[in-house]
DNA sequence: TTGATTACAGACTAAAATGGTCTGCGATAA
DNA sequence: TTATCGCAGACCATTTTAGTCTGTAATCAA
């Protein structure tokens, strides 16, 4: 629960090795897939996503294979989580998959959960694969809660 | 993916029921199941396992029920979301499941997820059952993102 | 022109997580 | 002593996730 998938996290492996690389560098799935003992079929088909989202570009022909589209600060991680996986939502009356929620009438807890997940999402957008392949002193303004909030409300830690 | 479980959906809307009624107010499975139509037996599995960790009191009895055993404003969502889930974890790695990670040799991305994990926590832990059922106002500073960051880095909202 | 190499496409199966059901036991107050 | 509540766990159905298999299409180089 609360968990990636394993396909966005050959996705976010991917990207983070492609962002590395020279601008428009090339990377086919062969490679990419023996470097992290992925499945080479599943991370096939998790590219093809991506290519079709528009974050990369395919090269098909020998010698060929992907490179990014966009530079590496725009492919925010929340862009490759749907690319990958559709429409997020933490709960599922907030991503459209639920049409009939039985606690609808009765729900009062929706209008926070919701926020919650606007946060989530905000935190995915704010991540950009740039930023994931670089040393956490770079990612403290984006992933240390610490800082995050004026007052501490109840947390204690 | 990144999906709460219904069986949290359940111990929230039930909590938030509990927070709501006065002081070590009493409430049973069999209302609480029937007024926001959860299937009963489930429900009862819920309220075990949040008694079970100490969030809430059990009366085995005629007339018994359940009360919270800490003030609503001291029971987390995060503690909910463990109780009935146990450990979290965004990526399998980094919740004790994953034992023998295929990627762990070569994996370079997994700090920045893990700061990403600790932030989405830290909300989980800064938000209680007591704020859940308050108006929106009442949460602006836990859960709008749109003011929770110095610089905007790269969202682009 | 042919063949090696790459991406594209989708059916299919296996495994795991989730959601829900069923049955019976134990505690307690009226 | 019995009805009402929680306790416990086996069991099954459904959905999601992960992975496999087969074949097609595009492109470049020999």
């Amino acid at each position: 629960m609360l968990k990636l998938t394993k396909k966005v996290d050959y996705a976010l492996l991917a990207l983070n090795l492609m962002a590395k690389t020279e601008e428009g560098g090339i990377s086919n799935v062969r490679d990419i897939a023996a470097l992290y003992s992925i499945p080479p079929e599943i991370l096939a088909k998790v590219m093809q996503k991506l290519s079709k989202s528009g974050l990369i570009q395919s090269h098909n022909a020998p010698k060929g294979g992907y490179s990014l589209k966009l530079p590496a600060e725009e492919i925010s991680v929340l862009k490759v989580l749907v690319a990958v996986e559709g429409p997020v939502g933490i709960v599922s009356c907030s991503d459209g998959t639920d049409k009939s929620c039985q606690q609808r009438g009765q729900c009062d807890i929706r209008s926070p959960l919701e926020k919650l997940q606007n946060n989530i999402l905000w935190f995915l957008e704010a991540l950009s694969i740039r930023e994931l392949g670089q040393e956490p002193a770079v990612l403290k303004g984006v992933t240390d809660g610490s800082s995050l909030f004026g007052q501490p409300l109840h947390h204690k830690g």
